[in-house]
DNA sequence: TGAAATGTTGGGGCG
DNA sequence: ACGCCCCAACATTTC
C-alpha cells in the first residue's frame, strides 16, 4: 500500500510536458501523481501584469494537457510551504519534486523551502529547468564566472552536445483533490480597464502553441533569421520569448531540434548559429544574474553606481505613452503597449533613448517592460537594460547613442512599422515620417499632421541629448571622480 | 547589436 | 593636356 502514496510535482516555471525533467522524474517514483501549482505572491519581485495575463491563460492550456493524459493541474492560492504540507498531511504525499529556479531571491526562497519541507519529513527532488546549462557549469579555465558575452558563448558552444529532449508522457496517474479552485481565485487577468483585450489576436499561451509556432519557425523562418532579425517589420524571429519565459517550451528542446535540421541540411549554419548566440544571450543574463546578484537592482561597473540620472517624471510618463514626438521610439513604446511585446531593435532604441537621450534611470525603463511585456523574463529584462545603459557586463559602450531617425532609416526603410502604430503621419512624404518635424509647414498641413496637437513635438532635441549624454558618461571616467575605481562586485 | 567628425580618393567640370 | 577645384563615396578616427 506504501507504494501507492502520490507525489507532489510542482509546476512553476516549466507549464509543460515536453522535456520537463521534473515531471519525468516525478513519473519514474511510479506513484500517483499530484500536478500542482501555486500562486503564492510572496518575494521581493512579483509577475508583470502582462506577465499574470499570459500566466492566466498558459495554466489554462496546462490543465487541458494534463487532461487529456488523464490527469489535471491542482491549483492554490497562497504560501507555498503551508499548501504543501496541508496536502502532505491530506494524502500521505512522500516527495516533492520540482524545476530549479535562478534568481537569487528563488534560490534562497527554494532552499528555505526544502528545508522546511524535508523537517516536515518529506523529501525533495529539485531537477534541471529553464535552462541549456546551469548557471556553475559553464566557468572560465579558473573556474570564474564569464563576464564578456562571447568566451562565455564559446565556451558553452563547445562543451554542449544537444542533449535529446525527454519526449511528453502518454499518460499520467494523476491525483485531483477535491477542494481544487477555480482559476479565477487566482486574480491574474486585469481588474478595471482591460488592456490586455487585443493580446488574444497575437498571442496564443501554451505549449501547443509554442511547440507549433516554433515547428513553423524552423520550417519556414529560421533561414531569414540572420539577415531579417533587425527589421522591425518582418517575421524573422521566433516571437517564442513569452513561451520560454512561462516554460512552456524547453531550450534545450529547441536547440536540438535547430541542431537537427542543421545536420539534414534544412538550415544554414548561418541562421543556425545566430539563432543558437540569441538564446545563449539568454543563458548569459542567468549566468551574471546567478553568479552577481546584485545587479538585480545595482549596476555590474561601480563607476556607474552615483550615476547623476534625471529625474523627470514629465518625460518618463511621455515615453511609456509613446509620445516622444520621435516616430520610431513611439511605435516601439504603442507596440508594448497594446500587444505587451516589442521587436527586439526598437527595444535597443527605446532603451538607449531613455537611458542617454533622456538621462532616465535605466530602473526605471526595466521596471515599465516588467509590468508590461508579456516575455518579462528576470536576467534578460535586468541585464539588457544594463547593457544598454551602458553599466553591464560586456556592455554597449557609452558613447554608443543610437540615432532615432537614422535607425528608423536603416532598419524601417518603407516606414510600414512606424506607421502600424502611429498612423497619424501616415499621410506625409515617406522621407518626412522618421522626423515629421523636418517637414515644412504646408507639407505638414497637407498631410494633417500639427505637430504639438497630433503629434508631439520632440520632447528632446537629438544633437543637445546626445551632446549631454556624451558629456555626462564620459565624466564617469574622469580620475577626479571618487567612482572611477578598480571593479569591485559585491 | 552606432554616429558623427575627419581624412582620403578619384572622377569630372572647367579654365 | 594639365592642374585645380568640387564633392561624392568611401575609409578611418573619435566620441
Amino acid at each position: 500500500m506504501t507504494n501507492q502514496l502520490p507525489v507532489i510535482a510542482l509546476f512553476r516555471e516549466d507549464l509543460r510536458l515536453t522535456d520537463n525533467l521534473m515531471l519525468t522524474n516525478a513519473l519514474q517514483s511510479g506513484r500517483p501523481l499530484i500536478c500542482l501549482y501555486i500562486h503564492d505572491d510572496a518575494g521581493p519581485i512579483k509577475r508583470g501584469s502582462a506577465q499574470r495575463w499570459w500566466l492566466h491563460h498558459s495554466l489554462l492550456a496546462l490543465n487541458n494537457d494534463l487532461k487529456s493524459r488523464g490527469c489535471s493541474l491542482n491549483l492554490r492560492v497562497g504560501d507555498t510551504f503551508s499548501i504543501i504540507r496541508s496536502i502532505v498531511l491530506q494524502t500521505g504525499a512522500t516527495e516533492v519534486y520540482w524545476s530549479r529556479r535562478y534568481a537569487p531571491y528563488q534560490v534562497e526562497a527554494d532552499k528555505i523551502l526544502m528545508d522546511k519541507i524535508k523537517k516536515s519529513g518529506v523529501s525533495t527532488k529539485s531537477c534541471k529547468g529553464r535552462l541549456i546549462k546551469q548557471p556553475w557549469e559553464v566557468l572560465t579555465a579558473s573556474a570564474r564566472p564569464y563576464r564578456v558575452f562571447t568566451p562565455f558563448w564559446k565556451s558553452l558552444r563547445n562543451n554542449y552536445n544537444f542533449e535529446t529532449p525527454l519526449p511528453p508522457p502518454n499518460q499520467i496517474n494523476g491525483l485531483t483533490l477535491s477542494e481544487n479552485c477555480c482559476i479565477d481565485i487566482l486574480s491574474l487577468l486585469p481588474k478595471g480597464f482591460d488592456w490586455s483585450a487585443g493580446f488574444h489576436s497575437y498571442w496564443q499561451p501554451g505549449e501547443g502553441a509554442a511547440q507549433s509556432k516554433f515547428t513553423s519557425f524552423l520550417e519556414n523562418g529560421i533561414n531569414d533569421y540572420a539577415s531579417d532579425r533587425d527589421f522591425p517589420n518582418r517575421p524573422a524571429t521566433s516571437q517564442l520569448s513569452p513561451h520560454l519565459q512561462m516554460g512552456e517550451i524547453s531550450p534545450r528542446q529547441i536547440i536540438y531540434d535547430a541542431a537537427k535540421r542543421l545536420e539534414n541540411g534544412t538550415i544554414s549554419a548561418e541562421a543556425f548559429d545566430k539563432f543558437y548566440s540569441e538564446l545563449v544571450w539568454r543563458e548569459f543574463s542567468y549566468h551574471l544574474l546567478y553568479h552577481f546578484p546584485k545587479v538585480l537592482d545595482q549596476e555590474f561597473l561601480p563607476k556607474f553606481r552615483h550615476f547623476p540620472w534625471q529625474h523627470n517624471k514629465n518625460f518618463l510618463t511621455l515615453w511609456q505613452q509613446g509620445q516622444t514626438g520621435y516616430p520610431i521610439v513611439d511605435a516601439g513604446m504603442r507596440e508594448l503597449w497594446h500587444t505587451g511585446y516589442m521587436h527586439n531593435r526598437v527595444r535597443m532604441i527605446v532603451a538607449s533613448f531613455l537611458t542617454k537621450h533622456l538621462l532616465i534611470d535605466w530602473r526605471l525603463g526595466m521596471q515599465w517592460f516588467w509590468d508590461t511585456l508579456v516575455d518579462a523574463d528576470i536576467a534578460s529584462n535586468t541585464l539588457s537594460w544594463q547593457w544598454v545603459a551602458g553599466c553591464g557586463a560586456d556592455a554597449a559602450p557609452y558613447f554608443r547613442i543610437f540615432n532615432p531617425v537614422l535607425q528608423a532609416r536603416k532598419f524601417d526603410p518603407d516606414n510600414q512599422y512606424i506607421l502600424r502604430w502611429v498612423p497619424e503621419l501616415s499621410q506625409l512624404p515617406s522621407k518626412h515620417i522618421p522626423e515629421p518635424w523636418t517637414a515644412s509647414a504646408e507639407v505638414l498641413r497637407q498631410a494633417n499632421v500639427c505637430l504639438g496637437s497630433t503629434y508631439p513635438h520632440p520632447i528632446i532635441e537629438h544633437k543637445f541629448a546626445r551632446d549631454r549624454a556624451l558629456s555626462t558618461y564620459s565624466s564617469l571616467n574622469d580620475i577626479s571622480n571618487p567612482n572611477n575605481g578598480v571593479y569591485k562586485h559585491n
